[in-house]
DNA sequence: CCCGAAACTTGTCATCTGACAAAAACTGAG
DNA sequence: CTCAGTTTTTGTCAGATGACAAGTTTCGGG
């Protein structure tokens, strides 16, 4: 092989610098890769067609499955981290008891932006595997602070979970939501109302935490 | 092939009885299916070698791995059915404003008791398929009006999806929960703490839905 | 326009996988 | 105990899969 694999390309530095082209594959890979290691069991083949590319790119570009898959994952957690952060800029402003509210009128619109991402935390949650130690060491880590400092207090694994479940597995599992209730969950008008909903039901939690 | 196959099975009528060790065999491959479909992209000889039974023999009982899939999937809402009906007993007597909050705790108990039913739906929500077709055809379809049944009121879509999402999200991704908060979420007092804040929230929910 | 590096294309292979088939082992009613 | 029928065991195979390697094309600095 004359072409430089993913794993020696850090080495590069007095070389040719990557193309245009090359950029664009690897975009058109990851973005496959998140709509289709959705459903884990997934074939490299499969995922380089659904990207309109040929045959052998994925290892030329990322080595092996497991790399594309552990920069897939980089890549959501990189969108999360640019939402909170835009969200901590407006949430800062905001009184005290607003922010929760604010924080989690972001987190709902966010998850049905973005589903992919909860799916993916739903699929890894529920078993134990590399990928699992992948996202904790790498990102899920420092997750529960980031949540914390932003709504300017420390947030308990009840309301945690009543969070991001109330607020986005209806995102998450749309595809039930529209057979069952015969809704689009991801459409404007349903995303505000749910939003609003789950804000307000927080809110209530909150107040009754304090009480006791 | 001497031996039947589960497809010609249903033709037998004069013919010997199946044996206990059969029955155990299938009971095997579906308790080892439950566990294990969870992540898709299992192959038909894991589920073998972790049931504990020979390679050939799901061939032999389901045919196919997808016939499989159904049966585990008929089971999972077999039991739900079964804890749907017995929570509607105790539900029945109750009254009416009682009611929703009875029925949620037992919802939660339950997704904490059998988080594979919670799984296998984050996992076939996600996107189309011959599975959610079949999950939607046999089983979905009726879930909305038992629930509705059961807690004497039409349930709107939001209601379900914190529901579910409040309720089972925490014990789908059990495995989060513990690295990140380091709680095993199963464990009997979080799941009763865990009953009730979503139970009470449901309740401040409807309070609200009325008032409008 | 040249040419070396980057990017892409294609060939190959060991292994895995689901399905089918046939032979062997087992079971229980008579 | 016998033996027909059931269940298990084992063999086989076509197709899929991930990885690697070698060949071809494209790019862009000079």
């Amino acid at each position: 092989m004359t072409g430089m694999t993913a794993k020696t390309k850090a080495k590069r530095s007095p070389q040719k610098a990557t193309q245009k082209r090359a950029e664009e594959t690897r975009e058109r890979l990851l973005d496959a890769a998140t709509e289709l290691f959705a459903a884990l069991g997934v074939s490299a083949r499969t995922i380089e067609t659904h990207a309109g590319v040929q045959r052998g790119l994925i290892a030329y570009h990322f080595d092996t499955k497991e790399a594309l898959w552990r920069e897939m994952a980089d890549r959501l957690f990189a969108d999360l981290r640019e939402r909170l952060s835009l969200t901590a800029d407006i949430v800062r402003d905001l009184a005290p008891e607003e922010r929760q509210k604010a924080f989690i009128t972001s987190f709902v619109r966010y998850s049905a932006d973005a589903p992919m991402l909860n799916r993916m935390m739903a699929q890894e949650g529920k078993a134990p595997s590399w990928r699992l130690d992948y996202l904790y060491d790498t990102h899920l880590r420092y997750i529960r602070d980031e949540v914390s400092r932003i709504i300017g207090r420390e947030i308990d694994v009840h309301s945690y979970y009543v969070m991001t479940g109330a607020g986005a597995f209806v995102f998450t599992v749309e595809h039930v939501c529209e057979k069952i209730f015969g809704v689009n969950p991801r459409e404007e008008s349903f995303v505000d109302e749910h939003a609003r909903i789950v804000a307000r039901l927080l809110e209530s939690l909150q107040r009754e935490t304090d009480e006791s």
